[in-house]
DNA sequence: CAGTGGTCTAGACCACGCG
DNA sequence: GCGTGGTCTAGACCACTGG
């Protein structure tokens, strides 16, 4: 920051001038750390509106143009959404985003829609050798690990395995039922914003309970989706690992 | 394109203001459309640099900034790359863009590494039903269909089937044997770039010559991965099914 | 050194949503 | 009408690259 004249009696515009030379970071890279810092900490919060770009440029001593770009990154990874002569609100896990940034599976017909949900049990306990790697959680931690068959329009199509850390998630499925819409969920009752989520797919046999729940022979190709969802700091908050039988059903996937 | 020229004695600041109002479409669009048209018509070629922002912003009568917004839209469609100081290029189908643009295949350990690949049979003929739709053919028209096996270390992992439209790639496979990267091929043979691909993941058995091939036991659950590949105008110009050995490797994907 | 892209500002006007 | 985001311009200076 010093791109403003380094002299005493300076009017705010000149102050932040002054600094702006010699910065480690572009302006617009800072802004954008101090916006994602206030969504982290909640301070600006799911649904709501930030203030305006103007009102922004003036906190921060720099120019509505700066803090555009810095609102423009984060729209694009969808941390945001504008709607003009409204304003900027922070993104909600609303039963659309779930389906179009979180729910890859797809009809023959390319029909998308979110499967319900029945669950099966589920059980606190300490945290494996593997779920521990997964969520990134030191020795003895506990975790919330439940189970759930999933189904399109009543045909049973996917069984979950689904473990969570439960000091993100206190009380976590002692109380309620978990509910089909679990990112929601978490986000409502938690506070935990699901932000990004790495996939990892491969294919495998249907052990015999899977055949049981899926009404399938055992050893049907089931294609495995092994996902980690991350917080919007990255740390992760959700390991699921899904067996979907592919029979009448598609992941779908965009490269390039 | 019209805000300009059509005036006499206007600075070029009153002309082509002028001119804006009441446009259809934002200027950076139309500048994003025109720069696009012209790597689809191969007025750029891969690998080469396009004119300064400020050339481009003099030839088109608009401002460094509104070429700027253009470019950014196609930088971040992978289209264009920048380096600071020399200019802003075309991409070309190098073998990192492969890999990982185009290549989501990764080992246990979230090794990247293109496999090897050995060709089984490669013939002309006319395109099945099937084929037609996806690669949006007429009836009646010509494809080349081959299939290939791909070896990550000497071990046999993907068989792969693929089919292209003759028209696009004429001479394809009967004068010299495709190459492991097929997508520089194209670009560098036939003046064909993909810059998209739309992919369908499932799992399925392996059939009685898949399990030869890749040295495994028939029924053996492989995952399919469908894709087609578009070039810079959309139109569909590659289809291809492998089917892989997920024993040791992974598909991954990045959501959110 | 000149030329390129990268950052930042200031200010204009437009398009939209709401009271 | 007013405040919001959306587009566009003009011009400044920085950082990097090559000759």
């Amino acid at each position: 920051m010093d791109h403003k004249i380094p002299t005493e009696e300076l009017s705010s515009q000149q102050r932040s001038h002054a600094l702006k030379k010699m910065r480690a970071q572009p302006l617009y890279q800072q802004v954008d750390n101090t916006i994602r810092r206030r969504l982290i900490d909640n301070v600006w919060k799911p649904g709501e509106a930030i203030p305006s770009e103007m009102q922004l440029a003036a906190d921060m001593n720099v120019s509505q143009g700066t803090v555009r770009k810095a609102l423009n990154d984060l729209v694009a990874e969808n941390l945001l959404f504008r709607r003009q002569g409204l304003g900027t609100f922070v993104s909600e896990h609303t039963e659309r985003r779930a389906l179009f940034l979180f729910f890859s599976i797809v009809g023959d017909d390319g029909q998308r829609m979110l499967p319900e949900s029945r669950l099966l049990d589920c059980t606190e306990d300490m945290a494996t050798q593997e779920e521990a790697k997964r969520l990134r959680l030191a020795a003895e931690e506990e975790v919330v690990r439940f189970r759930r068959v999933r189904y399109f329009d009543d045909v049973a199509t996917i069984v979950e395995t689904i473990t969570l850390p439960l000091e993100h998630f206190p009380g976590f499925g002692t109380e309620v039922e978990p509910p089909n819409n679990l990112f929601r969920f978490y986000q409502s009752n938690y506070g935990v914003t699901v932000a990004k989520a790495d996939e990892q797919l491969a294919a495998v046999s249907a052990t015999k309970e899977e055949a049981v729940l899926l009404a399938i022979e055992p050893g049907t190709p089931l294609l495995s989706i092994d996902r980690t969802a991350k917080m919007l700091d990255e740390r992760p908050v959700e390991w699921r690992v899904s067996h979907c039988d592919t029979t009448q059903y598609r992941y779908v996937a965009e490269r390039g």
